[in-house]
DNA sequence: TTCCTTGCAAATCGTTTGCATAATG
DNA sequence: CATTATGCAAACGATTTGCAAGGAA
């Protein structure tokens, strides 16, 4: 159980942390592997487990069905563009008073909350461009 | 693109709305089969998606990966107990107004948001039932 | 007759796992 | 030395797709 220096948990982190796009695990192992070429991807898969479940990441599901991981864990929120599909992060107040607002009347214990938002980025909305072009503006 | 009828699709809607309980395509197939036997679950997955697409039923997503299916196309909440995976609805008054709160200092376009909650439902909050007993409590 | 829909099976995609080997403490 | 981590490839589960045949308009 005891947790073992890897250098390849230490460059997947660290590549985690330069980013903050939120990357899926396969682009996360197409960039470590330019700089440790070696790597597998099964290695990238079970560190991403590993490490959002210690808690040092954060691992975001959004509509896409594929896991996106997040290096920054503080409590923040998301939103997802339906044009160009980018993942854009929200300062917004914590939201966590709808956990009261969903409770009235509930007779179980809600302890937390899954939420994000869609929508258009600025950019696709000031551009109003349409899902032909969407990969001009998609980030992956 | 003009739809036709087909009996396969009637039996999985008419299935689906006799169930609140939010059902996987599985399940459907499952039970779709029993009482139309020849039915292919690729033919459950299609309709399920076309139904989802016209918005006949809707598509919800959870932690688990598996997508669910629910009859109520009405806004409403979902609750997802962690310890026995049940899936609850919620009546909770709109949420909506968290858009307004995300999307100050954003320049963007919010057009909508996903949200869940999860935590423990009355009979597990109650039972104090552990994951060993996980079954005992499972729905689907 | 047109073309939407089906059943079936094969294919795809993201992710997990078994295993022998390598690295850490 | 005991144990954790790796690379590789095979296995997996959910979902999608190609295709020839069937059914609705």
């Amino acid at each position: 159980m005891a947790l073992k220096y890897s250098r390849q948990r230490q460059v997947i982190k660290d590549f985690l942390m330069t980013r903050k796009d939120h990357p899926t695990a396969d682009t996360v192992y197409m960039n470590v592997r330019t700089e440790y070429p070696n790597i597998s991807l099964g290695t990238v898969y079970r560190n991403l487990s590993l490490l959002a479940d210690i808690g040092e990441i954060q691992r975001l599901r959004f509509a896409d069905g594929v896991d996106h991981f997040d290096a920054d864990t503080s409590a923040h929120y998301h939103f997802v563009c339906t044009e160009c599909r980018q993942i854009i992060d929200l300062k917004t107040d914590s939201l966590d008073p709808i956990m009261n607002m969903a409770g009235t009347g509930f007779d179980g214990e809600i302890k937390g909350h899954v939420t994000y938002f869609y929508g258009l980025c600025g950019d696709c909305k000031k551009s109003g461009k349409s899902r032909l072009q969407d990969s001009l503006c998609r980030l992956e």
